[in-house]
DNA sequence: GGCAACGATACCTTCCAGGTATTGATCCGG
DNA sequence: CCGGATCAATACCTGGAAGGTATCGTTGCC
């Protein structure tokens, strides 16, 4: 299988429409059905269902978009680090790490400094972005190490450390009643009355139904609890980040968090192993 | 980046001579160089450094022989995947599980009878193999999921869920010294006259230098043992495989051999969900 | 029933993958 | 120091496949 035909067949998966895939593509529409159908006969096995007027995927239409996609990351990913090894190594960034950018300033702050009095330490590069995209960077290849929070993000297919656990706070309005108290259970904050909690988008950027306000990162949240329009579970570490319109609670029963470095499985890079090892040692 | 010019390159890659990967490719050389100089240009990056005599890999060729191994890796899976679910579901099998000859019987037997026990349970094939070949037939897609046991196996790029931990014992011809002993630590054996600890393959099929017998499986490993020229540090559910020329005796400071279940991180398929959960619930 | 939408087919053109023959550089034995 | 052997690069040719345009056949819809 080569990868034109894999992306050829994601674009039409995606889009239900030869037409629509084939202008995607920049191509014409007769030769991506033709190739379509190539790639169904080599395989033996039909992809699509189509009437002349609807196009729907068949059971291993569904199984090679989930693994296609999957393969074409490691092919860009592979392209990517393949072209940052030959940029020339001065200035070049060593390393990249990509964080939430709502994490522990702290932590992230320790393990830049401790990295960098390593012997042999490499220029690192921080990327910070919203909650869900590391793990796509880190699998297309356009960063190194990441940062995660579980439960929040998914640590599938990376090599992982953990790097430290901790409890959640609940934050809420200044001078909300329940800022009085030393500590409150979730059931005192599901349901508050005017207080939702906030939705956070799906991998594919869509919203879940139901109540709670749509948000898509952490400043836009806390901006939220500030107006007295949500409130928010967060890790303990963002009180860091509240200033004097915001008060912070401890949930007692709520999930731990714990933030993990994650890799990619077959890193054979020597900075990244230091980074992990210094990482490790910083716990 | 086409998979045919990842494929040539990591032929030249593994070869370091373009005569003998051309041939291994079934083509001719000329096309071959010329195809690596293409995919040079288009990176922009050299990833061979050939004098007319010896090629070398550049830095980033030895990035790109990784990271294109793996994007093949993926590829290929992708395609296997897709043609099983395409096969007509009558007899296919809906799961393919891969675990080591040597693992406990026991522990395989019950998670295929509570499985099969579920509600719409599809027929596993179980694949034996020898140690280390899981993981590769899991990236390639020949299977589905595997039972895996740390820290022999490693779980880089899987999901996994632990099934249990057990201790370790040390295996002897039955008759020696030390089988009379209710216990013993890893300093009594290593080192044992005339009981040397066999040697492993490494993943590329070499074996490390040194003392030992070699050995490619389990079942090579109890004959070896049985014939008095080798000692093996196994887990305790291997007693299960003993005859009476072998005897066991736990080793108190071995390392503990945890069983996991390990499965591809995107993996869409109800049938992998249920098995897991079936196993997580079996433990 | 006629029209619009949409995928498939037919047919042509261009370009590139692959083959053969050869060159050019380097190592090596004498 | 020379001649042959080795090996990658170059030159040139050919067939096939990828892409384009025009058109057909089916289907849903007003």
């Amino acid at each position: 299988m080569e990868t034109r035909e894999l992306r050829y067949f994601v674009a039409v998966a995606e889009e239900l429409h030869f037409g629509r895939a084939a202008q995607r593509l920049g191509i014409a529409q007769p030769p991506l059905s033709r190739t379509i159908q190539q790639l169904e006969r080599r395989l033996g096995a039909a992809l699509l269902d189509r009437t002349s007027r609807t196009v729907t995927l068949t059971e291993a239409g569904s199984v090679l978009l989930v693994e296609g996609r999957a393969a074409l990351d490691a092919v860009e990913a592979a392209e990517r680090r393949t072209r940052r090894a030959a940029l020339p190594s001065t200035g070049r960034p060593g390393l990249v790490l990509v964080t939430k950018a709502s994490a522990s300033r702290e932590l992230l702050a320790n393990l830049l400094d401790a990295y960098a009095a390593e012997p042999g330490a490499v220029p690192v590069d921080v990327i910070l972005c919203g909650p869900g995209e590391q793990e796509r960077l880190l699998r297309e290849g356009r960063a190194d190490v990441a940062l995660l929070h579980r439960p929040f993000d998914s640590t599938a297919g990376f090599h992982t450390e953990e790097l430290g656990a901790e409890g959640q706070v609940v934050v809420l309005p200044a001078g909300h009643p329940l800022t009085v108290r030393t500590h409150v259970h979730m059931a005192d904050i599901t349901g508050l009355p005017g207080l939702p909690l906030p939705r956070w988008p799906d991998p594919d950027g869509t919203y879940p139904p139901g109540p709670g306000p749509q948000v898509r990162d952490h400043a836009q949240l806390l901006q939220l609890v500030a107006l007295g329009r949500a409130c928010a579970v967060s890790p303990e570490s963002c009180r860091a980040q509240l200033h004097g319109d915001l008060a912070a609670v401890p949930v007692l029963d709520a999930p731990k968090v714990t933030t993990v470095i994650a890799w990619p499985p077959h890193s054979r890079s020597r900075a990244v192993a230091d980074l992990v090892r210094t990482a490790t040692r910083l716990r």
